[in-house]
DNA sequence: AGGGCACCTCGGGCGC
DNA sequence: TGCGCCCGAGGTGCCC
C-alpha cells in the first residue's frame, strides 16, 4: 500500500542504488505489468543500452529518467524494487529484471501483479496517462490552503473519496487519508461543501504534517512494504487510527470505529470526528 | 459524477 | 483442536 511517503522513500533509495547504472538487458516474466509499449519485447529492447540518470516521484508514480527515455512505474499495492547480484536466486513473484552492465540487476517484485510500467520519450509522459491528469503535490509550494479549497470546496461528495482522487491532490491513500482526517478532526463522510473555513485550514495543515512526518520516518511498513534496501519504514508505530479498530482513540479514549466509506475500510473516532446533524454512525464491525 | 467492480494473491479468521 | 474455505486487503481504471 505504498502512498506518497513510501513511494518517496523508495524513490530516494533507487537514486542511491540504481542511478548511474547502464541497462544491458531487461527480462519481463509477466507481460501484464508492461503497459507501454504493449509488447514486452519492445519495452525490453527500448531500454537496453540506456543509463538511469535519476529517479523522481510524481504522486504515487516513480519516474526513472534515463538518457533519452523515461520509465514510469507504479507499485500499486505490493510492488517492490530491490538490487541484486545477477547470479543471486530469483525470488518468487519477481516479474521484471533490469540487468546492468556492472553485474548487478534491479528486480521488480509484486505478489499481486497489480503494478504497471510505461515507457515514454522525455516530456511525453506528462501529456498522457497515467500522469496527465494528476493533481497537486501536497508537499510542494503550490499546495496552499486556497488551492485546496478552490478545488474541493464546492463539491458535494464525501471528503474522504475526494482526497483519495488523484486528480485533485496526489499521494494520499487509504492510510494517510484516515490519519489526516483524524488529525483535522473531520468525519470522513462529511461532504466537502459542508466544511467550515477553520476545517479547511486544519485539513490543509494536517495533510501536509501527516505526510511530512511519514516521509521523515521512511514511510509505514504494514504487511509487505519494504523500501528498496529492505529497511522497514517506522511510521506504522505513529498511526493514530488506521488499523486500530476498537482501540482507544489516542486523543480522547473512545473506541476507534471501522466502517466502509466509498468502498474503502475507514478508521475514525466518532467523538473527535463528529458528523454534524447526524447521530453517531456507529457501525463498528 | 459518483458508485461499484475487476485486477490478483495471500493469509487471517471463522466455521465445522 | 485442526483443517479448509472464504473473504478482505487496497490503487487505479473502466463501466454504468
Amino acid at each position: 500500500m505504498p502512498e506518497l511517503p513510501e513511494v518517496e522513500t523508495v524513490t530516494r533509495t533507487l537514486n542511491i542504488i540504481a542511478a548511474g547504472k547502464t541497462i544491458s538487458s531487461v527480462v519481463v516474466s509477466l507481460p501484464r505489468i508492461i503497459q507501454k509499449p504493449r509488447e514486452p519485447e519492445a519495452f525490453a529492447a527500448a531500454l537496453a543500452g540506456h543509463t538511469i540518470e535519476k529517479v523522481e516521484r510524481r504522486g504515487k508514480f516513480i519516474r526513472f529518467v534515463l538518457d533519452g527515455l523515461v520509465m514510469v512505474s507504479h507499485l500499486r499495492m505490493e510492488g517492490r524494487y530491490g538490487l541484486f547480484q545477477a547470479d543471486e536466486p530469483v525470488e518468487k513473484h519477481t516479474h521484471v529484471q533490469f540487468r546492468f552492465t556492472d553485474g548487478t540487476e534491479l528486480r521488480y517484485k509484486d505478489v499481486r501483479q497489480f503494478g504497471t510500467m510505461h515507457l515514454f520519450a522525455p516530456g511525453e509522459e506528462f501529456t498522457q496517462p497515467p500522469l496527465a491528469k494528476l493533481g497537486l503535490e501536497p508537499l510542494d509550494e503550490g499546495f496552499t490552503l486556497e488551492a485546496l479549497r478552490s478545488r474541493l470546496a464546492k463539491r458535494t461528495s464525501k471528503i474522504k473519496p475526494l482526497l483519495l482522487n488523484q486528480e485533485y491532490i496526489v499521494g494520499l491513500g487509504n492510510i494517510y487519508v484516515d490519519e489526516a482526517l483524524h488529525t483535522a478532526r473531520i468525519h470522513p463522510e462529511l461532504t466537502a461543501d459542508r466544511l467550515k473555513p477553520e476545517q479547511w485550514n486544519l485539513l490543509h495543515q494536517s495533510i501536509r504534517a501527516t505526510l511530512e512526518r511519514a516521509v521523515a520516518a521512511g514511510g509505514s511498513s504494514i504487511k509487505s512494504y519494504v523500501n528498496g534496501q529492505g529497511d522497514p519504514g517506522k511510521f506504522q508505530h505513529e498511526l493514530l487510527v488506521y488499523g486500530r479498530k476498537n482501540e482507544p482513540c489516542p486523543t480522547c479514549g473512545s473506541p476507534i470505529i471501522k466502517t466502509v466509506v466509498g468502498g474503502r475500510g475507514t478508521h475514525f473516532c466518532g467523538d473527535c470526528q463528529p458528523l454534524p446533524g447526524v447521530r453517531h454512525a456507529v457501525g463498528s464491525q
